[in-house]
DNA sequence: AAAAGTTAGACTTTTTTAATCTTAAATATC
DNA sequence: GATATTTAAGATTAAAAAAGTCTAACTTTT
């Protein structure tokens, strides 16, 4: 029951990327260095998050990505959601088809209760505070 | 983000035991059987259920698994986090060691939210409650 | 056209989860 | 007490998922 570290990288890029601003271009490179990520895996993200419309990929030299989105209308849940699909806590939720008992069943309901809150939760916050607060990513400061 | 097919089993077996009544003794095989769990894998689930407390196992011919909670006071989350420890949705708050990012860090505090909540909603249901309605497990009420 | 930077998909490695196998231990029944 | 039944416990294997890398191709600036 964890957010996988392609998600947690994702946050990391898309809260660099809303610090340096909507529509500012950063290379990759720099990206990846700040924030941690080993390159090839960023690229495989940012693929992601194109294709979810969080981003925008620029290619060639002075290439790099441009958060397209509203920092103050993307949430948590959008990025995370972007990498890892739609939240789901168990399988049971997840596939009811597969689950043998009925989904009107007391576990099931608490499960979908509890999904309900989390994701609600993810979307209740935006990459505008959390830009606010630079302390999550080291270094945001120094240098370009 | 997902709860364990094992921790899926350990609901079941539970519930299973629940309904049946604590203190009363249930043979393995037909925990298995009724439950779709694998024996085997039944049996290591149990044995850390026995650890947490929550059952008791017995020995030898007419053994079996007898519950030694109260239902109403046992709780899915304690028998999830018997079988998969304690719950934490990213590894940025389960070691915050690793983290490089300061523990005051806005994205921190959201998910030490999202789990709190998590935790006190699967905390909130009891087994008594759970095991009023077996619709949760087909074939309950057949056979012995 | 060349160079710099990124893409996209296949591939590999690592980690985790799931399940099984084997030997041993406990206990009811005869 | 011997035997049959039932579960234990740890090692091992298998399968699945996650993490990361490689390669060849594509874009765009200069």
């Amino acid at each position: 029951m964890r957010l996988t570290r392609a998600g947690e990288y994702a946050i990391r890029c898309i809260l660099y990327l809303a610090y340096k601003g909507p529509g500012v271009l950063v290379s990759k490179k720099e990206i990846a260095a700040k924030c941690a990520i080993p390159p090839q895996f960023l690229s495989k993200i940012a693929q992601e998050l194109q294709k979810a419309r969080i981003l925008e990929i620029k290619q060639g030299p002075k290439g790099g990505f441009v958060l397209t989105s509203e920092p103050d209308e993307l949430t948590l849940l959008d990025v995370v959601e972007a990498i890892i699909g739609e939240i789901y806590l168990n399988d049971c939720i997840a596939r009811p088809n597969q689950c043998s008992a009925s989904s009107t069943c007391a576990v099931h309901k608490v499960w979908g209760k509890a999904r309900n809150e989390l994701r609600r939760t993810l979307q209740s916050v935006t990459f505008k505070e959390l830009a606010k607060d630079p302390s999550c990513i080291p270094n945001f400061e120094a240098q370009s």
